[in-house]
DNA sequence: GCAAATGTCGCCGTTTGA
DNA sequence: CGGATCAAACGGCGACAT
């Protein structure tokens, strides 16, 4: 094709972050608790209990017997160095006198939806990236940015009484950093060329994709801001981490990323795992994993089916008391959603991977994923021929 | 004896088919 | 025919994210 290549015309994308969105949830519910450091998560975590005059009792941080992690954790908590993904054990040597809450995803769901709905309204090409997190493409929208970022908080206010962050720069890794800034209840909008002021001050780890392995490294290195970043020696870059990853690097440092707002995409896996009270034994414990597997493979069944997919390719993943994780898959010759089929593929699985270890964690995952009854999509066709 | 659950992607070694 | 080669698929695993 003789096409001409036209260089992209500059866009406007926003990242829109719900400010500590499980707890703030939790708090609408609970508004006694506004100010206090409260945090979610911890499995088994009992539901408040609600006293004859009607006021509610709270578990306590100190009380949480267990092996979960939260999930959230309001500023409150926070300030006193409280984090999601920390240990909920941890968590309560720290706050002890935090409130504990369980999750409810089912809740979570429900305001995600709200505020998605309350975005599309005024800004309709929006990707999902989880329950409380969107990217926004406002590049064909006609109004200053700064107006249409309140409008849309706004609007997220009136659908479910929850503040937000909004990040507004001309691509999606700007954004995300930029959400960040102000939060809570933030507005940040940059130009490129205000990257050298704003965003080379930040450390690594704020762009999305350095996490704890690449950010050590780059320490190693000498190598601490996003501006330290982008004047390092490319060659240098590229003898430590391999050409692609050093050339993202490189890119990201200096805000360049052209990846656009994918506004529909297909699940490429649909898994449950579950960690145990306490390590189990292949052997010793035998019939309670086998339960436990199989009622993993139940659940995906059943999630396949509400979904409407079919998956060739079963996989198993393994985490033992030493923490390291072993995951075999086991491709079917046909697509399956059933419970039983899917048990087979996953015995299978099991009898590749060692089993003198106790055990911490079983999972099941289905991979190469088809849409069942849709009409007939360009994979479904692919898929087609091969079989041919 | 801390460290959840769910999902995506990239890399790499091996297998397989041409 | 044996060998070299190449691409695609597969399987395992690690990194990263929310």
């Amino acid at each position: 094709m003789g096409e001409p290549v036209l260089s992209p015309a500059s866009r406007r994308i926003a990242h829109l972050d719900m400010d500590a969105f499980y707890a703030s949830v939790e708090l609408l519910r609970y508004p006694e608790l506004r100010g206090l450091p409260v945090v979610i998560g911890g499995r088994r975590t009992q539901q408040p209990q609600v006293l004859p005059d009607g006021s509610r009792r709270f578990a306590r941080l100190r009380d949480y017997v267990g092996r979960g992690v939260l999930t959230t954790s309001t500023y409150e908590a926070r300030a006193l160095g409280v984090f999601s993904g920390m240990g909920t054990m941890k968590a309560a040597r720290l706050a002890p006198d935090g409130i504990l809450l369980p999750v409810d995803f089912d809740a979570y769901r429900h305001y995600s939806r709200r505020f998605k709905e309350a975005v599309a309204a005024i800004a309709p090409k929006i990707e999902d990236r989880g329950i409380d997190e969107i990217y926004i493409d406002l590049s064909d929208i006609p109004e200053d940015s700064l107006s249409l970022a309140r409008r849309i908080k706004a609007a997220v206010m009136t659908a479910t009484g929850l503040t937000c962050s909004i990040g507004i720069t001309p691509n999606k890794l700007l954004s995300k950093i930029c959400s960040d800034l102000e939060k809570p209840d933030g507005i940040t909008i940059l130009a490129l060329d205000e990257i050298p002021g704003r965003i080379w001050p930040l450390p690594v780890r704020k762009i999305n994709g350095i996490g704890p392995k690449a950010g050590e490294k780059l320490a190693g290195l000498g190598i601490a801001t996003i501006g330290e970043l982008a004047a390092a020696d490319p060659a240098l870059l590229q003898s430590h981490f391999g050409l692609a990853y050093a050339t993202w690097l490189h890119d990201a440092a200096r805000g360049v990323d052209d990846r656009p707002v994918v506004t529909h995409s297909e699940p490429r896996s649909i898994s449950r795992e579950t960690t145990f009270e306490r390590d189990l034994h292949p052997r010793e414990d035998r019939a309670a994993l086998s339960e436990i597997f199989t009622a993993l493979c139940l659940r995906v069944a059943e999630d396949l089916q509400r979904k409407g997919y079919r998956s060739r390719t079963i996989g198993i993943k393994l985490r033992y008391d030493d923490f390291a994780t072993v995951t075999r898959d086991f491709s079917l010759p046909t697509a399956t959603d059933d419970a039983a089929t899917i048990r087979r593929a996953a015995g299978e699985c099991l009898r590749r991977a060692p089993l003198e270890k106790r055990l911490r964690l079983l999972g099941v995952r289905a991979g190469n994923l088809l849409p069942v009854a849709g009409e007939g999509t360009a994979e479904m066709a692919v898929q087609g021929e091969l079989l041919v």
